[in-house]
RNA sequence: GCGGGGAUAGCCUAGCGGUAUGGCGACGGCCUGCUAAGCCGUUAUCCGAAAGGAUGCGAGGGUUCGAAUCCCUCUCCCCGCGCCA
């Protein structure tokens, strides 16, 4: 939620946001309009309850000189009429005011791109030694920007979704049968590569002075929704029938719904929290797009950095939590290009974001694997979280961004480490997976 | 699920129909050669240029001229009992 300050004093801040962001920016003007009418109507209700209190304080002291107070009972009785019908007026205005400004979207970053969307990201690095499929080259170079190193291959890998049905590695026919499509059974060996990534990055983070928790899987109406927006609530996030829970769809929102409604010591900061959980995504809307396999699915496990600090760091921790992810894909010598989303792209809540795209040989492209976002104060703002500083409270920042999604980190790896009698196993996960290879049997 | 006890400002605590008590902490000031102690003030949210005012006792209703206080519904926590991987 934007500070309703920020949209009285500085309005055409918000509608640039807002042209950019290809949103109609005369909601700023409606919020205003609302604003104003509610702080007059405030005024006369006050007015009217000081009205109130003032005969109240009459009637004490006549009660205890013991005069007769029911006529001041009657003036009391007539006010209350009136307070009762301007307050109706006040709650109505700001609940109007208020879910209007609710849905604004964060104001922009001033290092986001401006676009209309995902083809105006912008690529602001380029990590790794790609494996590319001849017949995928100019696409890679022109995606690369010319500016990664590559080597030729000339067979294309097979396809993740085929080596798991036919190595007998996952069954999404049966979760098809079970559940319905975009779940899966992952079996034997992915069962342990998977336990080994997460294993693999809680350690990394906890090095790098994480907090590790496994959060509450679903959370109340009122949490998510300080989370996340009501784009992702249609789009994305599930309700338990006749419950006041919904399923998360990430452990970010359970780490910012945290601290809701508290006051945190400025001394605590920054808090560095890495959440593990199932994430459970309605992918409303993309029907048709990645059906088969396990990189687009309804239920994934995630290992997540969260933060929150002061408004003046989340710049410097921005870079830190992306810089966290590339150590992690660097380790697993997965080759990548980091973009800087754009502004007709970036969610709602985001005010500046990172994604970082593994190069996927068997698909010939670059695909999403982790999502570093700077949120501001918009998430505190919304689950009421404050920090006490030394003169007055304010907002901490908070920022999120995924250490490792398994499910697309294992198409990532079995696109990259695959050979043609099984999948190496990267360096780091060996100690945990117990073994440098999956070897292929039929 | 049943019975009992709770929820008051950053934290603790009093009040149990008539202006929200006191302490701790934090911040500012006074006093100090310095530190400590001591003393004074501030301490939540909103409206207002300010003076000032309104709100705030877990949430929401109700009774009353007036509710932290009485009544109803709900949420969460604690103690027992029951059920349970």
């Amino acid at each position: 939620m934007l500070d309703i300050n920020l949209i009285r004093n500085s309005p055409d801040i918000v509608r640039e946001s807002q042209r950019k962001r290809n949103l109609d920016p005369s909601v700023v003007d409606k919020v205003l309009e609302l604003d104003m009418i509610w702080r007059e109507n405030l005024q006369v209700l006050e007015k009217l309850r000081n009205l109130k209190n003032k005969k109240i304080d009459e009637i004490s002291k006549s009660i205890r000189e013991k005069k007769d107070v029911s006529e001041i009972k009657a003036e009391v009785s007539k006010i209350n009429e009136d307070i009762e019908k301007i307050e109706k007026i006040v709650e109505d205005t700001k609940n109007k005011r208020d879910s209007l400004l609710w849905n604004i979207p964060n104001i922009l970053d001033d290092d986001v791109p401006y676009g209309k969307d995902e083809n105006d990201n912008l690529p602001v690095k380029f990590w790794g030694k790609a494996k590319v499929f001849k017949n995928d080259l100019e696409e890679f170079l022109k995606n690369s920007r010319n500016s990664m190193e590559y080597e030729i291959i000339d067979k294309r890998p097979v396809s993740h979704t085929d080596i798991l049905v036919k190595y007998d590695l996952a069954d999404t026919d049966r979760a098809g049968k079970v559940a319905g499509s975009r779940f899966y059974y992952l079996k034997k060996e992915l069962v342990k590569l998977e336990l080994s990534l997460e294993m693999y990055a809680i350690e990394h983070l906890i090095k790098k002075g994480f907090t590790v928790m496994e959060t509450p899987f679903m959370l109340s109406k009122r949490a998510m929704e300080g989370a996340t927006d009501l784009e992702s609530f249609q789009d994305t996030i599930y309700k338990i029938d006749g419950e006041d829970l919904y399923l998360i769809a990430t452990s970010e929102h359970a780490l910012a719904a945290y601290h809701m409604d508290e006051i945190l010591d400025e001394n605590d900061l920054p808090l560095k929290y890495a959440g593990i959980s199932p994430c459970f995504r309605k992918e409303a809307g993309s029907h048709g797009k990645d059906t088969k396999g396990i990189f687009r699915v309804h239920q994934f496990n995630k290992i997540e950095q969260f933060v929150y600090c002061k408004p003046e760091d989340s710049k410097f921790f921005h870079e830190e939590i992306l810089k966290n992810a590339e150590e992690i894909y660097q380790n697993l010598n997965l080759p990548y290009r980091v973009i800087n989303i754009c502004s007709g792209d970036l969610g709602n809540v985001a005010s500046k974001k990172y994604d970082i795209e593994v190069w996927m040989p068997a698909q010939g492209k670059f695909r999403e694997v982790v999502s570093a976002s700077n949120v501001k104060d918009y998430q505190a703002r919304r689950l009421n979280i404050r920090v006490r500083g030394k003169e007055k409270n304010y907002f901490p920042h908070t920022l999120n961004s995924t250490a490792i999604a398994t499910t697309r980190t294992m198409v990532a790896i079995i696109e990259n480490y695959q050979k043609d009698d099984g999948i190496k196993i990267p360096d780091p996960l060996v100690k945990y997976f117990g073994d440098d290879f999956i070897k292929f049997v039929k």
